[in-house]
DNA sequence: ATTAGGG
DNA sequence: CCCTAAT
């Protein structure tokens, strides 16, 4: 059975592995694993840990946020089973083992095959005992789920091999039952609020799994569990993974072995694609456990989510633990944040609708910028959008829209009671300009249902001038994403950078002092332009030095952050607070200008390979945003690029010549460094240098070197 | 905090 | 760009 590394866990709780990035595109799919103390799993537990997988990525998170309202709970819980219909927007399998061993593993990840197990002692596999606790696809070949989920499994020896409780806990101890939903039922808020076994699964004697039910003699506890999930988010329902089609799903599908990602130090053999779910020859029951939770969590917000917030933290506060322990760097979640406002946001309170005010289009010598700086108009800005995608061509009939506010996402705030008025009123300001400029995306609602396709025309998706009143809305979200565009094509949204981490958290309401406060910024809506925003940051001056300078500087009063005096960072906690819940996100990508591209060559011809600390303080040291790694990264890229043939090369061409001289600076500082070595003589250096430089009719260089 | 490399 | 290991 699976269980490889299961030492790399030699703490309670769960670390929720960050999603490799490979994830970030559709069909990639990832690993995670969770162990669980002592006997217990939850299926909530096994949730938090796919949506803590998820929200890891902070690409991915709205997208879970999504999930987890109450819509498309239903298409959850129906799908759950029917996954191979494709018709749902998310799918989960899971499933577990028992083993003979003093605590739970959940391992949510491909099941290994036992022989490729390499991080399980022999020993361990033969007492192995997989009970599936959900009904899976490839269980569902033998029977039906929903029978599965009714049925009871019982334990000759007087107890239950396995034993599963879908509720708030399971409870891995013999004698417990499992406790199931049926996929296609639908939980009332009293059902979601109990918490007590609800019905017993009784594996039938169909399901294949059987004699695993009487495997070990011993109370068999379930002590450890093999999970596999699967995921798949339809971009109908899933904002942040958006797809061309409806078909084309993202599977987070856990795997060790993760093609690129760093899941497993051992590689195995490459496996079959998820689908087949591996070795069904492990005796596995599986159960649907998602749906009553999955349906839940919206509802009891605050519950759910502090205990999840718990659970993610469990993990990061075992990261040492955690780190000493594994062997591998498989898991780079060391730095990942997720925000839980978004989740929130999304789902519910950061939607803000508004007006739709259509006419037929009579002004056809409007153009949709006249439309868009309307729309922006009532945030009190104008913008390009970047994504615009909507053609309105001139002879078409205009929508008009009229926006008359846009609610800001949900904000959190924690500000201690002896605060001013009017640090909390700056403490607010902050929190809303952080969210703001951090970017946001635009959402478009149409009948309360979000349009995700960019490319349909308001015609096609059904705005259209006579459209009513109401059925057209729009959102300002919380932009989890810096993803490219290409990554969510299907996405209604445009999206807009941002370079900090979004202020929002949630904080541990424990405190006397919480102050949860939303922002409605309605009179007079001060939104950056973030248009602009956008467009600023690869449009530098000419001038190298001062570019970075001007560019920065363009930026942050686009943002239009109001004018913060560190007495006021003092005052809020939130900043504190922010960093301490690790609210951060993936810097957005900023390509590097042909400007920048010259300013390094430049400096590294002169200092050379290997001080990027002196690169970066000698050309980059305005430009904030470029560190001495991303200096050495674009190094390395613009080496690579310069070594590939052009048909390789991607994105804004580099020009030959800085390619050239970056293939010369890099083969004379190698050798420089080779000689420096061998015999640290400068003389020798010297010659070499200036033969090299001259030969590469580097003018400036020596200018460079003496200056 | 930097540097070097792998991902 | 991110993440780590090693300085």
């Amino acid at each position: 059975m699976v269980l490889q590394k299961r030492l790399d866990y030699g703490f309670s709780g769960y670390q929720v592995p960050a999603i490799p990035r490979a994830t970030r595109s559709a069909r990639k799919r990832v690993t995670f694993r969770k162990r669980v103390e002592g006997n217990q799993i939850s299926a909530f537990d096994l949730l938090a840990t796919v949506a803590g997988k998820l929200l890891l990525d902070k690409e991915r998170a709205p997208a879970l946020n999504d999930t987890w309202s109450a819509e498309d709970q239903s298409a959850v819980e129906t799908n759950t089973v029917k996954e191979e219909r494709g018709d749902g927007n998310l799918s989960l399998k899971l499933e577990t083992c028992n083993q003979d061993s003093a605590d739970a593993e959940f391992f949510a990840s491909e099941l290994v095959p036992q022989s490729s197990g390499p991080n399980y002692s022999s020993k361990e596999s033969p007492s192995f005992r997989n009970v599936a606790l959900v009904a899976t696809s490839d269980c569902l070949e033998s029977f039906d789920a929903q029978k599965l989920m009714n049925v009871k499994i019982k334990n000759e020896m007087g107890g239950l091999a396995c034993n599963v409780e879908t509720g708030p806990y399971v409870c891995g101890k013999s004698g417990d039952c499992i406790k199931s939903v049926s996929e296609n039922k639908v939980l009332t808020d009293e059902e979601l609020d109990r918490t007590d076994k609800v019905s017993i699964g009784e594996v039938a004697d169909k399901c294949p799994l059987e004699d695993a039910l009487v495997s070990d003699v011993k109370p068999p506890a379930l002590v450890s569990s093999d999970s596999s999930i699967k995921a798949r988010s339809y971009g109908d329902h899933n904002p942040l993974v958006s797809f061309p089609t409806k078909r084309d799903v993202v599977d987070v599908v856990s795997r060790d072995d993760d093609e690129k990602s760093s899941g497993c130090t051992h590689p195995s053999p490459p496996r079959e694609p998820f689908r087949s779910t591996p070795h069904i020859g492990d005796r596995r029951i599986r159960k649907i456990l998602a749906s009553k939770y999955w349906k839940k969590a919206p509802r009891l917000k605050n519950v759910t989510y502090s205990n999840y917030d718990e659970n993610l933290k469990s993990g990061y506060c075992n990261r040492s633990a955690y780190k000493s322990i594994r062997p591998g760097k498989n898991y780079p979640f060391k730095k990942r944040k997720f925000f839980y406002c978004s989740s929130e946001s999304n789902s519910d309170g950061g939607t803000s609708s508004e007006c739709i005010s259509d006419s037929p289009g009579k002004n056809n010598n409007r153009n949709n910028s006249t439309l868009y700086s309307k729309m922006h108009g009532v945030t009190g800005e104008s913008s390009s959008p970047a994504n615009q995608h909507k053609s309105f061509s001139s002879r078409d009939s205009h929508v008009k829209l009229r926006i008359k506010s846009f609610r800001v996402p949900e904000l959190f705030i924690e500000i201690p009671e002896s605060a001013t008025v009017g640090s909390l009123k700056r403490t607010v300001m902050e929190a809303v300009t952080a969210i703001l400029g951090d970017g946001l995306c635009v959402g478009v609602l149409l009948q309360g249902k979000k349009v995700r396709d960019d490319n349909k025309t308001l015609l096609q998706t059904g705005i259209s001038c006579d459209n009513q009143m109401g059925a057209l809305g729009f959102s300002l979200e919380p932009n989890p994403s810096n993803t490219s565009p290409s990554l969510c094509p299907g996405g209604s949204t445009l999206k807009l950078p941002r370079d900090t981490p979004l202020p929002l958290a949630r904080y541990p309401a424990n405190h006397g002092s919480v102050n949860q406060v939303t922002c409605d910024p309605s009179p007079e809506p001060r939104m950056p332009n973030l248009g602009n925003f956008i467009e600023n940051n690869n449009d530098y001056a000419s001038s190298p030095t001062d570019m970075f300078d001007k560019s920065t500087t363009e930026s942050k009063a686009l943002v239009a952050v109001p004018a913060m005096s560190m007495e006021t960072l003092a005052v809020t906690p939130v900043h504190k607070k922010s960093k301490q819940s690790e609210v951060a996100q993936r810097r957005i990508r900023r390509p590097f200008s042909i400007t920048e591209v010259e300013a390094l060559v430049q400096a590294v011809e002169k200092l050379g390979t290997g001080r990027w600390r002196d690169v970066k303080l000698r050309a980059f040291n305005n430009a904030k945003h470029r560190t001495y790694v991303d200096l050495k990264d674009k190094w390395k890229t613009l080496l690579h690029t310069a070594r590939i043939s052009p048909q390789q090369r991607r994105g804004e061409p580099v020009p030959q010549e800085l390619l050239d001289r970056v293939l010369n600076a890099h083969t004379y500082w190698s050798h420089q460094q080779a000689k420096q070595q061998q015999q640290p003589l400068p003389e020798s250096c010297l010659l070499y240098r200036n033969s090299t430089m001259i030969a590469s009719s580097r003018r400036d260089v020596d200018e460079k070197i003496l200056g």
